[in-house]
DNA sequence: AACTATTTATAAGA
DNA sequence: TTCTTATAAATAGTT
């Protein structure tokens, strides 16, 4: 048998591509490699980069580090007299509040758990140096197992969410902004970059994976 | 004559660099190439991209294909009063439902600990009471441990996430709030590098993303 | 700015 | 879309 006739990275022409297809794929790639390579800079120099890309047929992308609306915002030079009195009574204290809600239930979740670990170890001990134990406690262990397991899970899933409600929350301040009237939109606030899933496209949130540790999300 | 002992291209770690003089030299060519992969797409795609970088010292670089102006034009759809103060509203209330979500899984999830607890806790009674236990009994629990230790990880990484969300958003409101007067300007129109400008004046911006001691993991 | 040993990126194909 | 692979590009440290 032969083997894979693979031609590797072929060289391309710095010419408009001319097959839909290709440059469907290329420029997709190369928008999300070029946030990339933005989201990097960031990283590395600290700095802040803003990029907007209009597609062919009018569709916007944005990426902006650490939001799109501030850096624009500094570009202008615009004086948001607006912003300065009541922003913090408007998000505030509701906000916060929430946040910090959240941490300390997390917080009361995380001490649970170190219950749980200490009982289980302690069982453990006792099991260890008695050597006795009921027939039915190992089933009853393991079904234990099987519910940590869903919690993990669910923990996990927890963990999604909360990114992609705060990505969402991130999304909408700064795209409430600048795309009030405008559809198509994705927004890449840090740099969360995927391809887009146009099957998953509702009219709420899309889910993805993503390679960033962020969520993607478009409206 | 010694040969020459080259090193080759070096491995380099996603965080800001701290050695000054390899930042200036990094910040410098990475937004060339930056500057250059934008004009590629543009070139490859038929699309059009604006690009705007913040300089830690607040100087300001840009690339626009065709040019800065007409995008940004066409991304505020010439309508700059969008820029007011009803985008926070929106916000409210997005922030609100997912909050609201959230503490919805948040109270399932108690809800399972609560389940495991008691649980844990009949286990404990019946092997105080009856002192058995199988000699299998150890392994079985040594997993669980580790299923306990992976849960504990995962939700302190949901910990961090909710954590690094919340100073997103006070940064966002800082950035929105706490705003600063930019001077200098560089501006690449069609992509075209040129030197780096004078960088007088160039030391009033402090008021970035991190101005409140915030470990800024993605930023 | 140029060089070059290596690391990355990536065009095609599956 | 995602993965693979051969090859093109990019690039960190040095000259």
């Amino acid at each position: 048998m032969a083997k894979k006739p693979h031609m590797g990275r072929q060289k391309i022409k710095l010419a408009k591509i001319e097959i839909k297809n290709h440059l469907q794929v290329t420029f997709s790639k190369d928008r999300t490699r070029l946030f990339k390579k933005a989201s990097e800079l960031c990283t590395l120099c600290g700095v802040e980069i803003v990029i907007i890309v209009f597609s062919p047929v009018g569709k916007v992308f944005s990426f902006g580090n650490p939001n799109v609306e501030s850096i624009l915002d500094r570009f202008f030079d615009r004086n948001p007299s607006l912003k300065s009195s009541t922003p913090f009574h408007l998000l505030d204290a509701h906000r916060d509040s929430s946040v910090y809600e959240l941490n300390l239930q997390l917080n009361q979740i995380l001490k649970d758990i170190e219950v749980q670990r200490t009982r289980g170890e302690a069982l453990e001990n006792t099991s260890r140096n008695s050597q006795i134990q009921h027939w039915w406690e190992a089933p009853v262990n393991e079904s234990g197992f099987y519910e940590l397991e869903r919690l993990r899970d669910a923990m996990e899933e927890l963990n999604k969410n909360v990114t992609i409600q705060a990505n969402k929350l991130m999304s909408e301040l700064t795209n409430s902004i600048a795309f009030f009237h405008t559809n198509n939109v994705e927004v890449f606030d840090q740099y969360e970059t995927k391809p887009t899933q146009p099957q998953a496209l509702a009219n709420s949130s899309s889910v993805l994976s993503n390679n960033f540790g962020y969520c993607h999300v478009f409206f």
